[in-house]
DNA sequence: ATGAAAGCGCTAACAC
DNA sequence: GTGTTAGCGCTTTCAT
């Protein structure tokens, strides 16, 4: 009953002319075809609707003009954004896309990049879960492109596009003690990550140059290692982290924490508790996605360029492949803070 | 310098077959293939990281398995949950889904769809944003499995899985009635969406039937019409809508509006205004997107379940992929209010 | 300037 | 039970 798809063939028959000549008008090639047969084709090929085959061209060419983006996940707006440049950068470029979440599984992760080389993506764009590295590794031996984003991996020597993790964590450390406070804890999901690692040792680095050296009691760790819905277990486990910060009577002016989302449970359920933010306690959060400024009070953060990260981390791979000889590119995206209502300043006047 | 790629024909070579062998042994048919064979070819196989080529395998049985998604935005959470659905019930039936946003573009959408057509994808889940709906219906005349979903399409027939917005606005206006509001404003951005006119005329029936018919000036609709960033860009028209909003001294007590994002940006500028939510003024939002539970005031809002949504729409395509000549299935979510506190309850002594 | 034809990797009908 | 082969739609070399 449906129709067949018109193809190339279809095209030629009713041009009256063979399938290269088809080929050479729909590819725009500066291949010399008369003008009349040029108009015969596009007038053909547009009279019957027709469309190139992506599988035929991508076999034969060798290319699919697909590149392959693994995140960890969705729901969470800070990769929402990360999307939303790739896509947008891939596009332009003429290249779509294929994004895939691995839901925080490591498992998934690997299946998901022999399902990309399966679709022979011409590169990939990792943010990678996976503590055991070498695996990465592995298929860069192989032809794969790849560029390692957002999340860094220790040691790898290929294009990167990260975020300065460690002077992230040194930042907000400063900025706290710039701010007057002395007495800081730092709230966090466990240390499973390299970037959680990184914004620990950066702050703890901070205030030990500082002279106000991090005290473990204000050390924080969750049991949760799993995030089944990423954005609101975040959440979550912000509320359960607040929730053992005032249950330890931990005499700390300010909080350090390892993203918005988590600084938003710890706001909500420190004001639970009588406590108010940023008057009783400051926080500091980490990422600025987009909500960030809508919470009120608005939150101070550390600026991790979502949009941009993606950006460039299409753009590094587009680069590579189109020369795959050049030298690796490892590009490092500096924090910044952003000042808004959630800190509160010690040293000047309160209002 | 790259190594080439392996091939059927090398895994044959090597395992000492034909290669119609090891395709049977890949596919793992219920053909009989001898058990040593088929453990040699397996070997093979996996010595050679042998990665089957789906354009090969495509172009010749002429299914992609693969499903094109078009979606407004990616920014809004409401659509990475969306999103999240859909990927969750295409993978575990094996199908992948190919995620293309259209950024609020009608011709941008049109163009995805032929690209999606080009990578022949078995079919697509569209949230459409043309008012002229009619290019649908054409491409619905091929040979391509759509189901329309999110966005609705009137006197569409085909497959489709919506939300019922004329109920929701009624739902919203009850509510608030219920709630001993009396005089209620309307604040939007323009109404070139179906859904947007749907919800409005939802909630004017429902005042007409309560008793207090809406008064005109108490709509109040903005100029913006593109969201380029949409997350923000909603949020900023909240704001807008707000500012409107107390300019002209509007006597309401309660506000409704589209979204939740736009919810927030109404209640920060009404807040900077000096008006209280929800001791001063009510306002009710639209999604129950993440954050509204997170937001303070925690938003009274209409839940329109998103992940459900996606994982809805996505088992109708699949549905209908595998049977072309079912009859088409219309699903209408259904909304509901979800209370929280950005609304007073005027009948209620205050707290 | 145009056409004929090979062949990309794979599946499936057919031959043995 | 296994192998041979045609052909999916396309690009591109090579003749003409």
């Amino acid at each position: 009953m449906s129709k067949k798809r018109v193809t190339i063939t279809d095209v030629a028959k009713k041009a009256g002319v063979s399938i290269a000549t088809v080929s050479r008008v729909i590819n725009d090639t500066d291949y010399h075809v008369n003008d009349e047969l040029r108009e015969r084709v596009a007038a053909a090929a547009k009279e019957l609707q027709y469309m190139p085959n992506f599988f035929g061209r991508s076999l034969k060419s060798g290319k699919s003009r697909d590149i392959g983006v693994i995140l960890p996940s969705m729901v969470n707006p800070f990769y929402s954004e990360v999307i939303a440049g790739v896509e947008k950068e891939c596009r332009s470029a003429g290249y779509n896309p294929i994004i895939c979440t691995s839901s925080n599984k490591p498992d998934k992760e690997k299946e998901l990049i022999r399902l990309l080389q399966g679709k022979c993506v011409e590169g990939m764009l990792i943010s990678t879960i996976n503590d055991d590295s070498d695996f990465i590794r592995k298929i860069i031996g192989a032809d794969t492109n790849i560029v390692i984003f957002d999340q860094p991996i220790p040691d790898f020597s290929g294009d990167s596009v990260t975020f300065d993790f460690y002077q992230a964590g040194m930042l907000s450390a400063q900025y706290l003690v710039n701010s007057g406070h002395t007495c800081i804890a730092f709230l966090s999901a466990p240390f499973e990550r390299f970037s959680r690692r990184a914004v620990y040792s950066g702050f703890c680095d901070a205030l030990s140059k500082s002279g106000d050296a991090f005290q473990k009691k204000n050390l924080f760790i969750s049991k949760v290692k799993d995030f089944k819905k990423v954005g609101i277990d975040e959440f979550e486990n912000g509320r359960r982290l607040a929730k053992m910060f005032l249950k330890a009577h931990c005499p700390a002016t300010a909080i350090v924490t390892i993203n918005d989302i988590t600084a938003f449970g710890i706001i909500q359920e420190l004001v639970r508790g009588g406590c108010r933010v940023p008057e009783d306690v400051s926080v500091i959060g980490f990422d600025n996605i987009n909500f960030s400024a809508m919470f009120s009070p608005a939150l101070t953060t550390i600026s991790q360029p979502s949009f941009e990260m993606g950006t460039m981390a299409a753009r590094v791979l587009i680069e590579r492949i189109k020369d795959r000889n050049k030298n690796s590119t490892q590009i490092l995206m500096k924090p910044a803070i952003v000042e808004r209502e959630s800190v509160k300043k010690l040293t000047e006047p309160s209002k």
